[in-house]
DNA sequence: AAAAAAC
């Protein structure tokens, strides 16, 4: 749930070990937290703050502005949301009066998923307490959000547009908010919610804490910083711009057309139980998503142009393991909490070298080891150059011949066995001796699934019963959400770009 | 050049 350090619960921390300045591991206790919030804390099975824990919560409880740099898998939710539970614990009442009740902190971050998970943590961490929490963002019916804000949340978790929705519908007043978050601040800034921003800022008392968590500190992010921010204590975790030693990452050159075989291959080869595959293009994500599931990988793809439901959908079964391979867009390059993801694959590389970092953040969290591995066609030398600038040393570069059938220019297929390198001059052979006779890999041997080609290319497709199950059950969540976008639920369920009304 | 986010 939470993005702190999952302990092993059987080897859990003896909650009086931790007195201030022993050697012993430092436990939630010494922040002087509430027993109702330490109850909810243990209750997650965390024992043990992170490092941006240990640095934040104290200066959060103080009450001044942070300026922190940390990247998800940190713990740094649970080091703001629980500062902030514990400052306006002593203002909670049981009333059920809505006006007892008026949003004394507010959270922003740039994704859907993302609040709804940073929504998800606050819950959590005040079920104890008589606070309330909700979260609000688009794609969804603006009713029942209406409906929670009018019976009154102390902490609110939103994106931007639907948050300015609800103050221009006057669902919300934010004229008591004491504790601002951004998280994210440089995601927002990149997708252009500068002036959303600035207007919602504009709402809010003059008085207040601020928070603001950056991946990175730009020209911009200083800027927003000086403007909002006063006096800020800067927290910083782990330098920006540096990925996880922890985290293998290779490189695999292959050619534009063997890609999704090259991603199948990759998932047996290495017996990938669950892993994220970022492509560049929503378009992409759902095609690379139907070639997989043909394929027998259980996959599914995570896009904006894909109904909230679905995308709620998709990410509550890849997080219970329902779901071999999440296909998504960089909607899910940040933030996203999903514990222990032995890869993730690149399917393309990122237009933005910053972006790649977020991307392999999703492995490798916690301690634990992963592998990031990209896959680098001929056109994307230039996008690989700039990551090996960004993060200042070159990756290791793999061979990888891929043995599953790829669909080629014109709807015919080429030949099973390709080197990938062949435009370094570095194959054994382009192609095989005409009449002579290949022996199956043991990879084509151990898959016996696989269908004919022909039969593959001729027949047109059909999803696994796995995959119709979700698409009805995305269906039924998107009709109970908005009954008004039966046909877009359809065509998003099948995989299929929605048209988009913008241009 | 692409993605994300309000109706």
């Amino acid at each position: 749930m939470s993005d702190s350090v999952v302990t092993n619960t059987s080897a859990a921390v003896p909650e009086a070990s931790g007195t201030p300045g022993s050697a012993a591991a430092p436990t939630f206790d010494q922040f002087g937290l509430a027993a109702d919030i330490l109850k909810a804390v243990t209750e997650s099975g965390y024992t043990t703050p992170t490092p941006i824990q240990a640095q934040a919560i104290p200066v959060v409880l103080a009450g001044r502005d942070v300026m922190g740099a940390a990247q998800t898998g940190t713990g740094k939710t649970a080091s703001f949301s629980l500062p902030i539970i514990q400052r306006l614990l002593p203002q909670a009442n049981t009333s059920a009066s809505p006006a007892r009740h008026p949003v004394r902190a507010l959270i922003l971050t740039p994704t859907r998923e993302l609040a709804d998970q940073v929504a998800a943590n606050v819950q959590a961490y005040s079920k104890h307490t008589p606070l309330r929490s909700t979260v609000v963002f688009g794609g969804v019916d603006m009713n029942p959000q209406s409906e929670a804000l009018r019976r009154g949340v102390e902490v609110l978790i939103a994106t931007p547009g639907r948050l300015l929705d609800h103050v221009q519908q006057k669902t919300l007043n934010l004229g008591q908010v004491q504790m601002l978050v951004l998280d994210e601040a440089d995601r927002m800034l990149d997708m252009g919610f500068l002036p959303d921003l600035q207007r919602i800022l504009n709402l809010l008392p003059k008085e207040r804490q601020t928070l603001l968590f950056s991946a990175t500190f730009s020209g911009e992010i200083k800027k927003l910083a000086a403007t909002y921010l006063r006096n800020p204590q800067t927290i910083e975790v782990a330098r920006s711009n540096s990925t996880a030693t922890n985290v293998r990452q290779i490189v695999f050159e292959v050619h534009e057309s063997d890609k999704s075989g090259a991603v199948a291959q990759l998932i047996r080869e290495r017996n990938l139980k669950q892993v994220i595959v970022f492509c560049n293009s929503k378009i992409g994500a759902s095609r690379l998503a139907r070639v997989l599931e043909r394929d027998g990988i259980i996959a599914t793809a995570i896009h904006g142009d894909r109904t909230q439901g679905e995308r709620m959908q998709a990410l509550d079964a890849f997080k219970r393991g329902e779901i071999e391979a999440l296909v998504a867009t960089d909607v899910a390059a940040r933030g996203l909490d999903i514990v222990e993801l032995p890869a993730v694959i690149n399917f393309d590389l990122p237009f933005s070298a910053e972006d790649y970092v977020h991307r392999i953040g999703r492995t490798g969290r916690a301690g634990a080891s992963g592998d990031a591995l990209s896959l680098c066609s001929a056109n994307e030398k230039k996008q690989l150059a700039d990551i090996e600038k960004l993060i200042k040393r070159p990756l290791e570069v793999e061979t990888l011949t891929v043995t599953t059938p790829a669909r080629r220019e014109g709807g015919r297929r080429e030949r099973d066995e390709r080197p990938v390198r062949a435009e370094r001059g570095e194959h054994r052979h382009a192609r095989e001796e005409s009449g002579s006779r290949r022996r199956a890999t043991s990879f084509e041997r151990s898959h016996a699934r696989q269908q004919p080609v022909d039969e593959f290319f001729l027949k047109p497709y059909e999803p696994s019963p796995a995959s119709v199950k979700r698409h009805d059950e995305a269906v039924e969540h998107e009709r109970k959400a908005a009954p008004k976008q039966p046909l877009a639920a359809l065509l998003g369920g099948l995989g299929m770009p929605r048209k988009t009304t913008s241009s």
